[in-house]
DNA sequence: GCGACAG
DNA sequence: ATCTTGTCGC
């Protein structure tokens, strides 16, 4: 059958995004096909509290100094639910337009979330990085799937992320005694190496460097965009309207 | 049937 | 993700 043409790439029922989701996960690589890796950017997406707007935002850093190079947002409102095995189809569109935004390319990107360590091994990371072909890690929190296997107490001890057997990724301790970190392959990278880097951008906190300073900008541009237009006051006592209550009594 | 379930 | 007060500690 003749491919479609896709106008709308994110207005997908679930079915559809399911059956796509399929069909890109054959494309992801998860060994490493990176050269020389000199900047590494950061994504996220923050939610607006009372509304479905959301907001992106990309920093990237050095990857020697993790200092900013370079950092960009942008704005959207959600079009797909947020529903377990299918975030990235959520989250990806403003994501994408914040890195269309950039002036360099990043050589790696760390994402907020799972990379193969999903049902069908095609989590946000795997995504963002197919659909750039970048190489790309995730790294998430919190884990979608897999057996729950905690690693030695130290910093940089790792206990592999088990789906029936199947290594998915790996729970990584990123500081002594902190809960750990989920990282998997997104694209273009070994668990290894993803392991490598994540470790590497963990100096000081338990989430990478990149995570952090990514997740600052977002709540910093929620703040600048969306102070002041609050669909519905919050009710307080300064602004009970009196002559009504006084009226019922 | 019951629990789990990235952000 | 977001809501939310104080609290413990460097």
């Amino acid at each position: 059958m003749k491919p479609q043409v896709i106008t709308h790439p994110w207005s997908l029922s679930e079915e559809q995004a399911l059956q796509l989701q399929q069909e890109l996960a054959a494309k992801v690589i998860k060994e490493d096909r990176l050269g020389e890796v000199k900047s590494i950017a950061g994504v996220d997406v923050a939610y607006d509290k009372d509304s479905d707007k959301l907001i992106a935002a990309v920093v990237v850093l050095d990857a020697t100094t993790l200092e900013v190079i370079e950092q960009s947002s942008a704005e959207d409102v959600a079009q797909f639910p947020y529903i377990p095995g299918l975030f990235s189809f959520r989250e990806l569109p403003p994501i994408i337009e914040a890195l269309k935004k950039l002036q360099v390319t990043p050589d790696l990107i760390v994402c907020d979330g799972q990379g193969i360590a999903h049902p069908r091994r095609f989590g946000l990371a795997c995504h963002l990085g197919v659909i750039f072909d970048i190489p790309t890690i995730g790294c998430g929190k919190t884990r979608l799937i897999g057996e729950h296997c905690e690693p030695d107490n130290a910093r940089g001890s790792t206990v592999p992320l088990l789906d029936n057997g199947e290594v998915i990724g790996s729970v990584l301790r990123t500081q002594d005694g902190i809960r750990p970190v989920y990282v998997s392959t997104g694209h273009r990278i070994s668990l290894a190496t993803a392991c490598q880097w994540v470790l590497k951008l963990c100096i000081k906190y338990r989430l990478p460097e990149t995570t952090r300073k990514t997740d600052h900008e977002v709540r910093k541009q929620m703040k600048i965009r969306c102070s002041g237009d609050s669909p519905s006051s919050p009710l307080t006592l300064c602004n009970l309207d009196h002559s009504l209550l006084e009226s019922k009594l």
